[in-house]
DNA sequence: GTCTATAATTCGATAGAC
DNA sequence: GTCTATCGAATTATAGAC
């Protein structure tokens, strides 16, 4: 009912992106029907073949779309000439930030990367490496720089990222800390795993 | 075929657990079909049914049993007398230790809790938040000892424990880092984010 | 204790009317 | 662009033979 007269293709097809965004977030890929998803836009099952080829497709262009997303913003985000220790923390905070904004689409792609067909999820693993090489560049630079001391850039880079991406798990907008607080502690907890001291600018409690 | 005359029960019974943790490991819970499981075990789908109510409770089974290992496996490694930074190393060495023995198991552990009835649901996150409260005592205490200095003692739990189980995605037998070169790399991360020092008589790089 | 057979659903995907 | 109807295959779980 309510059905738009004249063309709603693309209104249509970003319900249904949006839909089985979410119902993928909640019931996982395998667990969720096409028939669900239809039914969450409103339309037949038969209909959502007019817009996607298989429900394969869904998901991969659902997590490569959201990696293509973390790699631009970053890239719009970042301060190259910045020093290390600066670097880090923009890193840090636009990390959680970016993160906190899309906790579904974290969730599902970390969760689904094996339903998707080997080249798609080789496509997906380039551009996750990408990312972490970001950290790891970071890292190495204030090592040689003398700000940092870590004794593997590699796992470290790895270890903060599973350790800030982990707060999707746990964080509730309206809870007990607002982000700017949660972005602050973590900054503290990131720049003492990597031996280094924030930015005066914006790091930890300021001396004065 | 070469099939045990007599009573193979508890094998059966052994070997179908062991089966569904391998394959909701792989491929997901809701991708893995009990014939799947039947035909990894070498049995008929209706024989299951012998050794389990359906496929939920194999799931839940695998999930709480799971949690009451780790923390049973806890409390045998445990000093309770020990100072808070030994506690800590203690600990850390623990968690990666176990879990890298466990990947299959904290895989599972952490993305199946959406296919969990409401009530394994609940009696798995009791447990989990059990776990999370020793790593905050720790901290707690070493706040009030002054050996360490965290912020948010829950929030800075939260995050060591994510930093460690991340290892789980990435470790693989043989590759470029022996299991005891992580344990040093990450006791090292751990204590430089909630600002310690690692205990003299095992921490990092000894002075001589 | 295990098998075979099957009931009752549900699935992904397609065909064709409108 | 969407719907209805449907195909063929797969699903969980059970019944009953051995």
């Amino acid at each position: 009912m309510a059905r738009r007269t004249g063309s709603s293709g693309e209104r249509t097809a970003r319900e249904i992106r949006a839909a089985a965004q979410r119902l993928f977030a909640e019931h996982g890929y395998a667990a969720v029907s096409m028939r669900q998803i239809a039914q969450e836009v409103g339309v037949q099952a038969g209909a959502l073949y007019l817009y996607t080829s298989d429900k394969q497709s869904l998901l991969a262009d659902l997590l490569i779309e959201h990696m293509e997303e973390l790699l631009a913003a970053w890239d719009a985000a970042r301060r190259d000439e910045a020093d290390p220790a600066t670097r880090l923390e923009t890193f840090v905070r636009f990390h959680i930030r970016h993160h906190l904004r899309r906790v579904d689409k974290v969730f599902i792609s970390y969760m689904e990367l094996r339903n998707l067909s080997d080249e798609n999820f080789l496509r997906v693993e380039r551009l996750r490496r990408l990312y972490e090489q970001v950290v790891e560049d970071i890292l190495h630079d204030g090592v040689a720089a003398g700000v940092f001391r870590v004794a593997d850039p590699r796992v470290a880079s790895l270890a903060l990222i599973a350790m800030l991406t982990g707060i999707t798990t746990w964080y509730r907008a309206g809870g007990r800390l607002p982000p700017e607080r949660i972005e602050r502690i973590y900054c503290d907890l990131a720049f003492g795993a990597v031996g280094g001291a924030a930015p005066a600018a914006a790091g930890r409690a300021a001396p004065a």
